[in-house]
RNA sequence: GGGGAGAUUCCCGAGUGGUCAAAGGGGGCAGACUGUAAAUCUGUUGGCUUACGCCUUCGAAGGUUCAAAUCCUUCUCUCCCCA
């Protein structure tokens, strides 16, 4: 097989082909161009997003060029594969700024040198469509009967699923179609959730314009009891270090479970593979320590070397492995204040460690709160300028979660 | 257009006038055990409160009643059947 395919292979990537000793075949005669596409309906990217954008280095790293397809006019449709509701409208003015971010925090992660590695976005054919036109050129050769037998749909058939989204696979059809007539675009990448839209815009560019594509899908990332990857009680794992700190990202990896180690080392660093299967094959101290591993080098590729070491410091300290207390993510708090005394459930909740007194409360009463290292024990401690230690007062809710009170003159 | 079913706390889902801040499960949080893992066990899970208690919540708005998630009226939305 190809080797680029390989890669992907072995480090996980491929979901499913359309055919993949065809695509071999067709990857072995020299570069090609593939696409992947993006809906930018929230305001930054998470780790889902990220596996298509993983596969697509190394991709370009085997030297293939790579179109990064923003979906500005597909994101005013909404796609209801997978989805068991509708999305929500968004606005435009949304969706363009939206877009703009997504690329920003794509320009780290990916080069963008504008011929190998370069972005488009489908507004710029899909906004100002004639609608009759479509129906007649492009809506003609679409099946009612065949899409409605798309697994993607039969979700929504049961729960509703209104016309407008129903049309969400004909213009993702005709992405596919404009990249291939405009930059000779071969193959489209993207979740497996994707499959039913990728195979649409294959067979609409084989009735249009007689030309074999194809299609790859990776698997939607799950960790090994079944939920879904780089979700949090929070919400998703963002690469907008303003919506997931750096520290709670190295957090997230620093904790995922044993058996998904190697897979996500495969999936989620670009370190060799002989070098992931020697360090996923050990147990307790060294899967452990595979685990930290794994944090770094994924936050080091999302969030840079720097905000990486800083986590690892911040984790090490935190949990009594030496490292760099002043990494621990903190709050300020005013000198004056603190002489006076604050009240230890006031004090948690402004730490962010608690939502609520209430849960400040039920934490402190089940002793899971501690100050200094000292459990606290009675909910109405006051913490005044007693506690205060090298500037700081070190806060914990239960044994991950962690705040440093930094007293400001 | 006609007929029927439904909307409950983060999710699923019980609850048909007071004992309901509302069963049970899931999820979350905390404790024990550990390796910052998993599994297991225990506690907890609307807000404010030291507490008595007070406030907000059962699709929306009104009404009946000493008292409503539960009864009545109107409205909104969802699903099913018939045309």
């Amino acid at each position: 097989m190809n080797r680029a395919l390989e890669v992907l292979q072995a480090r996980g990537f491929i979901q499913q082909c359309t055919d993949l000793e065809g695509l071999s075949t067709l990857m072995d005669q020299g570069p090609i161009t593939l696409y992947e596409g993006c809906d930018p309906t929230g305001p930054s990217l998470h780790i889902g997003h990220m596996v298509p954008y993983f596969a697509i280095r190394h991709l370009h790293e085997s030297g293939h060029n790579v179109i990064v397809l923003m979906g500005g006019g597909t994101a005013r449709i909404g796609d209801p594969s997978g989805k068991t509701t509708m999305r929500q409208i968004i606005s435009y003015e949304e969706i363009d700024a939206n877009a703009a971010r997504f690329l920003k925090q794509l320009d780290r992660f990916l080069t963008f040198d504008g011929k190998t590695l370069y972005s488009a976005n489908n507004k710029d054919w899909l906004a100002n469509l004639n609608y009759i036109d479509f129906l007649r050129d492009i809506g003609r050769h679409f099946s009612v009967n065949r899409m409605l037998s798309f697994e993607a749909y039969k979700m929504r058939l049961e729960t509703g699923l209104s016309f407008i989204e129903f049309n969400y696979q004909l213009l993702q059809s005709y992405d596919y179609l404009q990249l291939y007539k405009r930059h000779g675009c071969r193959l489209q990448i993207g979740g497996d959730d994707q499959w039913g839209n990728i195979v649409a815009g294959i067979e609409l560019i084989r009735r249009v314009e007689g030309a074999e594509c194809f299609g790859l899908t990776f698997p939607l990332v799950t960790t090994s009891d079944g939920k879904k990857m780089g979700k949090t009680e929070k919400g998703a794992l963002f690469l907008d270090p303003g919506m997931t700190s750096p520290y709670d990202f190295f957090q997230y990896w620093r904790n995922v479970q044993d058996a998904d180690v190697e897979r996500f080392l495969l999936m989620f660093t670009f370190l060799p593979i002989e070098e992931i299967k020697e360090l996923a094959k050990g147990k307790d101290a060294q899967i452990n320590a595979a685990k930290e591993r794994l944090a770094w080098e994924v936050t080091a590729l999302i969030h840079g070397t720097d905000e990486a070491d800083k986590a690892l410091q911040a984790a090490k300290a935190a949990f009594g492995g030496g490292g760099d207390a002043e990494q621990i993510p903190s709050i300020s708090l005013d000198e004056d204040r603190l002489a006076k005394g604050i009240g230890i459930l006031d004090l948690f909740v402004e730490a962010g460690l608690a939502d609520t007194k209430s849960e400040a409360r039920r934490l402190v009463q089940q002793g899971g709160a501690s100050v200094n290292g000292m459990k606290v024990v009675g909910e109405n401690a006051i913490i005044d300028a007693t506690y205060h230690k090298d500037g700081a007062i070190m806060l914990k809710a239960g044994k991950k979660r962690i705040c440093r009170a930094v007293v400001k003159k």
